[in-house]
DNA sequence: GAAATATAGTTAGGGGGCTAATTATCTCAC
DNA sequence: GTGAGATAATTAGCCCCCTAACTATATTTC
């Protein structure tokens, strides 16, 4: 399910002509919109299909990673620590009950293991089993290749000027959820 | 399911040290990438707030966009010309299976119905009622408001900059399939 | 130290997307 | 015109996420 529910884009004209039915709608502002959800679309349907190779959700991938200590974002030296579920759900963004399913299916697939928390009877533990480790360490280095190949090529100056934009686009947003909306409902 | 999966984005620092461990980590590309991704999930999630202020899902409003002559961005004085499944499910990106489903939900809540066409005993035209309509012209003016609202404050200069990018990042994109990376199943 | 409250994890059920298979109809080659 | 193949829409069944409710355990409060 893309972000940006439209096979083409439509062309500035088209905009440009809408406008003029709908006064709200700034051609330029909606190009730009759409623009940035296909180029997101886009770029996230490069790593669905890296997953796709590779038979594993985005969801599992996820916990791999942060499972991994390239996930955490914080490689040590000392291996992989073990997260409970609830950290995991955390970090990745969604519910616990998510989490759960996501573990589970990873469980039965080996590639991680539950251990009760000695210090918290309620707590469950999840590590890498070596299995886990093994694949982890298999695709990680292809995952990033394809990220780099599709980001590196860009000039020093773009990525500044990306940044900067998109720091710009997103601190415009909460100020956009007060753009007061009259509820409607279809029903 | 937000694209990326990821509460906190890594800080710099760490994506630097984890490259140490992963060489094919380019940090600035990593960051660029989940930067670019992030935006867009915030971005949807403006969106997201306005369906469900509407009690409207995703899919169901793009195909109430593109049966509007809003939608199909082809604002004409004729009204809004009815279309058929497959053209809907064409332009909105989704399968016929995932349009009949849509249409169905559509068509109970009476916003849109449903007529088989003369011309061609297989296929079926979609009308919006008059329902739909009054429901659409009633909300899309919000939404244009909100899109605006966000992308309408960055400078003329920003916007072009931005345009350029996104072209440069959307033309590498098929490039970077071309990565190599050796197939290998978790199971 | 007992009761109220909070927290960890799971289960149950729903939504919305997908693919594959099915049925009905159309179109084309012969 | 008839048989082969294409095409329109639907159905059936899967995946992955969600919310809400539940069980078990911890923690806080009096």
């Amino acid at each position: 399910m893309p972000l940006l529910m439209l096979k083409d884009l439509p062309r500035y004209e088209s905009l440009l002509e809408c406008s003029k039915w709908f006064p709200d709608l700034n051609p330029e502002a909606a190009s730009l919109f759409m623009q940035l959800l296909r180029t997101a679309d886009e770029l996230y349907e490069v790593k669905a299909d890296f997953l796709r190779k590779h038979n594993i959700s985005n969801g599992r991938f996820t916990v791999l990673m942060l499972l991994t200590a390239a996930g955490s974002m914080e490689c040590h030296a000392e291996g992989n620590p073990p997260k409970s579920p609830a950290e995991l759900a955390e970090m990745a963004g969604v519910t616990r009950a998510t989490m759960t399913g996501l573990i589970d299916t990873l469980e039965k697939d080996d590639l991680v293991r539950r251990e009760s928390d000695p210090r918290d009877r309620r707590a469950m533990l999840v590590h890498l089993t070596d299995k886990g480790e093994r694949f982890t360490a298999e695709i990680l280095p292809g995952y990033f290749r394809q990220v780099t190949a599709i980001m590196g090529p860009l000039s020093r100056g773009e990525k500044m000027q990306l940044t900067a934009i998109l720091a710009h686009v997103r601190a415009g947003i909460e100020h956009a959820s007060e753009v007061e909306v009259p509820p409607v409902s279809p029903v």
